[in-house]
DNA sequence: CGTGGACTGGCAATCGGATTCTCGTTTCGA
DNA sequence: TCGAAACGAGAATCCGATTGCCAGTCCACG
């Protein structure tokens, strides 16, 4: 669970030495203790399944003080943004790999956002994809968007380039026919990344959209 | 501007004497209160264009008390609803008379989209539908379908049901293809209503989402 | 090896806002 | 007209985030 606990006393203590040793410049251990309260933070997140732990929660269980907290992060804000950019980073490994695992431009297409659909469902049974509750962090990049949208659309990149990329290969081979393939890929992303949003609406209800629903609304969307 | 400010020095005398006479029983009155609050709140979200007003500055404006204040709503987040559900009242008037224009089952689903489109676009050059600025409306709206999903769909029922009804007659007459029309309403609603996340998204690009570019990729992927 | 400045840990202090509480006053129905 | 309920005005509380303060530590440099 704790990642990088160096007080974790089932570690090693030659792993502890490395550790110490190879991070004994000032920014290295600045990083690992970054890492530290991110961890931390990723576990509060999962064991209240909501954002709303305090800052000081998240101090004492990386043992480290508050003013080293603000020392790295101007606030809980950039807390809460460097969550969302290693989820995003793991989300876009991933996707990277699922889509490499087709050769077909419209199979990789469908890999894209069907995987991408299963990133961006924070609840499911188990939390299939990825480490952690993903909700609250959902849940943040709204507000994100809503209030930086900039900051949000940068963290995004990696995603948003690799669907447009796959569009156009999809359009090239003549698998899709789509006017202005950014505009399309705005469509699509909505669709599957909020699509969780409306399946929670749908609720009790036995209507439920799938990964596989979404594909074929964008599938018909996009003229295939 | 402030509709029901009893103290609105222009206000015709008369027209005061009326309301009080007519609402001399407890609950008119409470009624009257409450709707001042609800003016006020609409005036600083207009002017501040966010929802981040106190509950202090609410009740200054109305010329009320904090007690009061307390005494109709739970908190802030009762107000807030309070105001989604004004919108959202206002909005389904307007899209029911935008439906009744026309008469094709088809045309008749291509005007609820395209005006629901407008009524979600919390930009726009100048608030085209609808008096108030409803960009920090939107916003928590998406709090609460994360928080409490239940509600919002309890408070967005005449526009889904509306939505259904519209699919349902197109399919009927053959205008659209789908299976289950609940699911396919779902993918609907979340194209149109989110279209202005994924548009802030696009940001200064010049790529933006039109009412028209959503209607396309919703009736296609329909399979019309 | 010594030292000055940067980094830290541990708190207490400050701040902004929501929510409650207190206590006279007013209002309204019986 | 009487008493309960509602009201107005503030003061008092609560909660967290964010800052300020001060005394120990660490580290690069001379």
């Amino acid at each position: 669970m704790a990642k990088t606990h160096a007080r974790d006393p089932d570690a090693p203590t030659w792993r502890q030495r490395a550790v110490s040793k190879s991070l004994s410049n000032a920014r290295s251990r600045a990083e690992r203790r970054i890492q530290q309260l991110l961890d931390a933070a990723f576990e509060l997140i999962d064991e209240k399944g909501s954002a709303d732990f305090t800052i000081q929660e998240v101090v004492d269980r990386s043992k480290q003080s508050l003013r080293g907290f603000y020392q790295y992060f101007d606030g809980k804000d950039e807390l809460l943004f460097a969550l969302l950019e290693e989820n995003i980073r793991e989300a876009t490994q991933d996707l990277g790999a699922a889509v490499e695992a087709e050769s077909e431009p419209l199979a990789r297409l469908r890999a894209f956002i069907i995987r991408l659909h299963e990133w961006c469902e924070p609840l499911g049974t188990g939390r299939k994809r990825g480490a952690h509750n993903r909700l609250p962090i959902s849940e943040f990049s709204m507000q994100l968007a809503v209030k930086d949208p900039e900051r949000l659309v940068a963290a995004m990149t990696p995603v948003s380039r690799m669907l447009i990329e796959l569009l156009d290969a999809a359009v090239a081979a003549g698998a899709v026919r789509v006017g202005d393939t950014r505009r399309a890929a705005l469509l699509v992303q909505q669709t599957v990344m909020y699509s969780w949003l409306m399946s929670r609406l749908a609720g009790k209800a036995r209507v439920q959209v799938s990964a596989e629903d979404a594909w074929a609304f964008c599938l018909h969307g996009l003229g295939a």
